[in-house]
Parts: structure tokens; sequence; C-alpha cells
DNA sequence: TTGATTAATGTGACCAAGTCACGGACGGAT
DNA sequence: ATCCGTCCGTGACTTGGTCACATTAATCAA
């Protein structure tokens, strides 16, 4: 199967044609790596649907989530190191089966050239992600683990309070280990806080998580 | 005293003529505050001389480096809070006294419409600030912090392995507490690897530092 | 010179969180 | 039913951040 490059948000006339002209159809399932650690950039990606995960990686396999691209986004790691001709230090790992366009650095180039919209998603993607990064790193340099365990708990969970992921799921997005959070967890069932079942944390009172998830 | 966007590195004729006409010349001492965190950006930097440094603060007092800025370069959490018209989530403080022009958001977009040069500094500023923020981030995220200090003193030592900062300068740099500095310090002089003077580490043997930030 | 003041450094106790090395438990698949 | 892979629990240990001070240079004014 093959889209149309019309799916990607935000591109005019001139730039589909382009995409359809320069670019070749990809598409990649859950759990596939487009990216990883030490490659060089090649190709830029312009979905038209499904997540990529991009995250940082230490040997001792200890992950950080970054940010997640969609439809309609622009992955700023990839743009970077195309530009600057740098090797990716990031991994982009897909989460939702992804379909989209990828175009070399000389499509790139003339997108950019030719396409007002497209540099300014670009430069978008750029300011957004950017403060979302910084953020990430305010996190995990100052804000201690159960107040950000609990604020993502409260990101994540249903009506019924239910969040349906492992604990690695949570340790990696707040770039800690699996463990840590495991042992959070475990004491907020004790306290009574939380039912803990395999791949499923369910918030028995949002109003004490708000509290934990604001206190100091 | 007043000076000219001519010393501005990267600009053509229209664009000094524009900075000139929509900036006003500033200046601050060392040790300025030039933005913080909760204040909206409002002006966007341009520097014929000086430097700024750019970090983010905790409660505690720590805090960590993101970024230097000097002539040529490009503030880009000025660039993202000001186009996003977000409130600044960092502080930027003058380490050697700086000399330029500040210009509002219009400016800042007919700069960007008008000066194709300008748009390349503002997206390859981008590029790199943001793998340099990646880099940050998997530092304080991963990497011990003997490890992380011993190839600090490496690129700040001069000739005689000497280093002329307070251990807080070097907390801040790193993005730990000034305590934890001083106390590995003071063990790697106890093992004879440094000498230290108040306001002074003296590098010993560059070889053994190597050693130190490599290892793991 | 001598205090007085301020900035820089030293230190110990304590706590939060990351690492390591497991063991055990659950949920499909054959 | 049992086998296997993933997920979770746990203890021992280490690193590093926090707090509360004491101590030691520099600086400056009288």
């Amino acid at each position: 199967m093959s889209g149309s490059a019309r799916d990607i948000p935000g591109l005019d006339d001139r730039a589909v044609e382009l995409v359809e002209k320069a670019g070749m159809w990809i598409c990649a399932p859950a759990g596939a790596r487009v990216f990883e650690p030490g490659r060089p950039a090649e190709q830029f990606y312009l979905l038209t649907r499904g997540k990529i995960r991009v995250q940082i990686v230490a040997e001792s396999g200890r992950e950080v989530v970054l940010y997640r691209v969609g439809p309609g986004d622009a992955c700023i790691m990839t743009v970077s190191c195309l530009i600057g001709q740098e090797l990716y230090n990031g991994e982009g790992v897909v989460e939702e089966e992804v379909q989209g366009y990828a175009i070399g650095l000389a499509a790139f180039n003339q997108l950019m050239g030719v396409c007002e919209h497209f540099r300014r998603t670009i430069l978008a993607a750029y300011s957004e992600r950017f403060l979302d990064l910084v953020k990430v790193l305010e996190n995990v340099a100052f804000r201690p683990l159960d107040t950000r365990l609990a604020a993502r708990l409260l990101e994540l969970c249903d009506e019924k309070g239910e969040v349906a992921c492992t604990h690695q799921f949570l340790a990696t997005d707040l770039g800690t280990a699996r463990e840590v959070v495991s042992r959070l967890l475990k004491r907020w069932e004790d306290d009574g806080l939380v039912l803990l079942r395999r791949g499923l944390v369910q918030v028995r009172s949002r109003e004490q998580f708000a509290k934990i998830a604001k206190s100091r």
C-alpha cells in the first residue's frame, strides 16, 4: 500500500509535488528503530500517520525520552544532524506503526527554499521542542522523582484512574531506572494509594496524587 | 558610546540597516541578568562583543548551564520564547561585558523575511544548540561526575595545567552542587592529583585526568 | 596594621536515587 | 501442563544532592 503526500499536514501544492517526486514512501511497524546513535542522518521523515519516540540511551540501558513525533511534526534531532552533518546521538523508536515519506538532504533544502509554510513548521518545531527539552532537563536535574511520577500517572490515567503500561515504560518516560519506579509504586501500594497488576497501575485518588505532584 | 550593527557577524547590508533603524543599542556589565525565569521575551539580542551564559535554576539554587552566546550567535531560548509567546524558563547572565543591539519581535520577523543569511544563522544556531543541549542532558543524566569534572578541567586548563575558577563555577557548569565538586577535588588533592588554592585548581598530570575522564 | 566583612572552601550527617544481582511470578504458546 | 519470555520485587551497595555549619582566604575601611 502507498499513500499521498497530501496527507502530510501543512504542505502547499508545490511542496506536495516535490515530496512525491523526490521522496520515498516508507512504513515501519511498532517497535522498529528508525535511527540510532552513531549513524549519520540521511533522511528527513514526513509522517502521515503513527508516532515515533525519540530518546537517548546510556550504556547501562537507561533511557530518557526527549519528545515524540507524529504527522505534521518535525523530528528536529534529524534536522540538526542532517544540516550539521553530525551523527545521531539518540535513537528513534516507532511507538505506533508509522507511514510517510522520507526525503534526502537536497530535497529538504529545496523544500526549505520553496515552501514558506515548511520553513515556519521547522522553526516552530525547533522552538517548541527546544523548550520541551529544557523542561525535561529541569525535571531530570531538579525535581524529585515521586512528584514527577505522580504527575505523569495523572496525565496518563483514564477516567477510571487506570494506566496501562509497564514500570519500564514509566521509567524511560521519566529518565530513571525501572527498579526505582517499582520501589515507589510498591510503597504507594502499601500505603493504599494505588492498585498494581502486571502492566497496570490504578490511581485510587487523584487528589492525593495531585498533592504529591505539587509538593516541593 | 555606541557601536555599529556592522560589527555583528553575518548580516548583509539590508539587515544592518534594519537593525540600526529598529534596534536599540545596549550594553551590560559582567554579572547583569539579561533575562530571568517567568518573564516574557520581548527583545532579541545581536551582540557585537561579550558573552552571556544561559542556564536553568532550581529553587535550591542549583544551576545547569545550557549554552553561552557571543557575537554572531543567536540565543535560541530567546527565539523560542519570542516566537512561541512563552515565558522564559531559564536565565541569562552576562559573563563578559556585552554590547550590541536589541530588536523586538516585529523587527525579528522582518529580518527573518529579508535576510537569507539571518535565517540560516538562526537555523544553524538551533541545530547546534539543540545537539549541545542533548549532550548536556546525557551528561547530567548518565555520566558519573568524576569523569565529567576531569574532562571539564582538561578543557579549561592552560599550558601550566591551571584553571582559575571557583568550585561554584565548576558546579554550575556541570549541573551539580558546589559541595560535591569540593569533595571530589579534595579527594584528588589528597591523592596528589591536583593542587588547590582559593579560586584555582592546578592539574598535575593531564594523562591521569584523561584516564579518569574516559573511564566508564 | 587591624578588624570587619564577604566570598570561598571544608566537613559530617543524612537522604534520595541509581546500580547490581538476583529470584519469583505471570501470561501466553506448544 | 510445562516452557519461555516479559515483567515485577527485593536487598546490598554506591553515588551524589541537601543541610547546616565551621573555617579560611581576600578585600576594604578606618
